[in-house]
RNA sequence: GGCCCCAUCGUCUAGCCCGGCCUAGGACACCAGGUUUUCAUCCUGGCGACAGGGGUUCGAAUCCCCUUGGGGUCACCA
């Protein structure tokens, strides 16, 4: 079994086209078959290098291999669709030549006015009867002589196009209802629905899994093969990704590149499941899973019919549990390039500077849920911070100051660092003066770490040593001496 | 507007193909408790849906029809 993604080097991978091509590759390793990847560069206006880069780069991110197309070869290549003209020019012909295909003379402008006339007539625009009966020979005669055009397909009447979907059924288009859509444009370049169905036969495409945004161009790609006497392939058309506003996922909605969450810290094991999970389940109960798990359940057949809204909360939701499942070691590993960018840990970091993000990496990672936010959470145990309006307020509070500096006196006495039972002397310093340890220990991580939350404080002592932990207080004492 | 697709909790979904086991299951979110030195994690409980109407049947979320609603697409883009 062949399967392929296609995308086009207009832009950044989308959700969408992500998904599709974990589909795609769910379906390739589920059957033993293989996933091509074709690039679909014929609109030479919009393609860009740093487009096709992000594209692989965000598959492979992904955990997305494919085992033919660009980078890795293949042999039922090129992979670049732009490579490929010359077979697509040869059908050309030989559609021109068979009669089924036809140059078509009528300027751009004329052919919108009729579209748009026949839709003010609640009707359907099909083909021009001019330029459809042109004799081929005045045709072939007027093209020769440089007179600009397109190739249009002539499109039968009447017949019922019969589309077997893994996800739809059958799906039935009369042919009556498509239109003589243009094969070749002016320039020659054959347009997307031929090349893409002749590059799906040439390429041995056994099972095309794309977007339901598609599903209608599918009658003109049977056509092309079944004129041209191709093998068609099985389908799955898989639903839409909609944003929240229930339409087709858009920018306007929120980040839609993989791109994106990348760069904001999702581990990418989260957003492979998530996308996964997204018109697909493997059954009643499995909600978190690996490619693994996926790969051996998945199947055509249990794709969701109805478009899928895209929730973030639910993707923060399972970022969270990638990261809580992450060992320690790994979790440094995958939360260091954050820490480089925020300039907390160096670029070429010592093996003491490995080994003390690490522990902060254990101390946070009940609390994260990207990546990205671990520089903003920990920064207080690198550098001095000013604490945060609900910290400042705790610390102004009444008797405060005096807590503290018994707290203080407490600690100085004590030579083991960190002081292995800080609750019993908590209570100890705060009994002493008719309060509750509360009272102490709330200042007390305002003081350490400028915020109310965090992990424990045993943990935030050593981290931060003696000397800074003891600085801090007095710091926080000298504050509040200045307001109060 | 034409054509095509879709329709279970707010959201992702199981169940539907092969009617009874469904007083419709799970997850996210939300609400209420509990654990905890904070935050978070974690645990317990709760809230909450078969779009509507007709059939078929002893019996329908499951089959059929209609209505309604939503979406996709109508490029010399892919």
């Amino acid at each position: 079994m062949r399967v392929r993604f296609a995308p086009s080097p207009t832009g950044r991978l989308h959700l969408g086209g992500a998904r599709t091509a974990l589909f795609n590759w769910a379906f390739a390793r589920r059957h033993g078959g293989r996933f091509v990847l074709r690039v679909e560069d014929t609109d030479r206006a919009r393609n860009t290098e740093e487009s096709l880069t992000s594209i692989l780069d965000s598959l492979r991110w992904l955990g997305l291999d494919w085992d033919e197309g660009p980078e890795v070869g293949g042999e039922h290549g090129p992979y670049f669709q732009s490579e490929r003209q010359g077979r697509h020019r040869e059908a050309l012909e030989r559609g021109l030549r068979e009669g089924w295909l036809y140059r078509c003379f009528v300027p751009l402008d004329e052919v919108r006015a009729q579209r748009e006339a026949a839709r003010a007539a609640k009707g359907n625009w099909r083909f021009d009867p001019g330029s459809r009966e042109l004799d081929p020979r005045e045709a072939e005669r007027r093209a020769a002589a440089g007179e600009p055009h397109v190739v249009r397909m002539r499109v039968p009447e009447g017949e019922r196009l019969v589309i077997h979907d893994h996800v739809r059924g059958e799906v039935t288009f009369d042919s009556s209802e498509v239109e003589d859509w243009v094969v070749a444009r002016a320039d020659g370049v054959p347009t997307y629905n031929f090349a893409c169905a002749l590059d799906d036969a040439d390429m041995a495409v056994t099972h095309v899994i794309r977007g339901e945004e598609h599903l209608v161009n599918t009658p003109k790609q049977m056509l092309v093969r079944r004129f041209l006497g191709l093998p068609e392939p099985e389908y799955a058309h898989v639903p839409l990704i909609l944003g929240a506003d229930g339409r087709k996922l858009s920018k306007r909605t929120g980040d839609t590149a993989v791109e994106d969450y990348r760069a904001r810290g999702y581990p990418p094991e989260a957003l492979f499941n998530f996308l996964a999970l997204l018109g697909f389940s493997i059954d009643d109960k499995t909600t978190l899973f690996s490619p693994d798990e996926l790969v051996r359940h998945f199947e055509l057949g249990r794709i969701q019919k109805g478009g899928a809204v895209f929730d973030p909360v639910k993707l923060d939701w399972m970022a969270g549990e990638y990261l809580r499942a992450t060992p320690t070691d790994e979790l440094a590993r995958r939360v260091l390039p954050w820490m480089q960018e925020a300039g907390l840990v160096p670029d070429e970091p010592s093996a003491a500077d490995l080994e003390r993000l690490e522990r902060v990496a254990g101390a946070f990672r009940e609390r994260l849920t990207l990546y990205g936010e671990l520089p903003e959470r920990a920064r207080f145990l690198y550098e001095e911070v000013e604490p945060d309006a609900k910290a400042a307020q705790a610390l102004a509070a009444p008797g405060v100051a005096e807590l503290l500096q018994d707290l203080l006196a407490a600690l100085e006495e004590r030579s083991e660092w960190p002081p292995a039972d800080l609750p019993g002397l908590v209570r100890e310093v705060a009994a002493g003066r008719g309060a509750k340890p509360g009272a102490v220990m709330k200042p007390l991580r305002a003081a350490l770490t400028g915020t109310l939350g965090g992990p424990e404080l045993v943990e935030v002592l050593d981290l931060l040593g003696r000397e800074r932990s003891l600085a801090r207080l007095r710091r926080a004492l000298a504050t509040g001496a200045r307001n109060g």
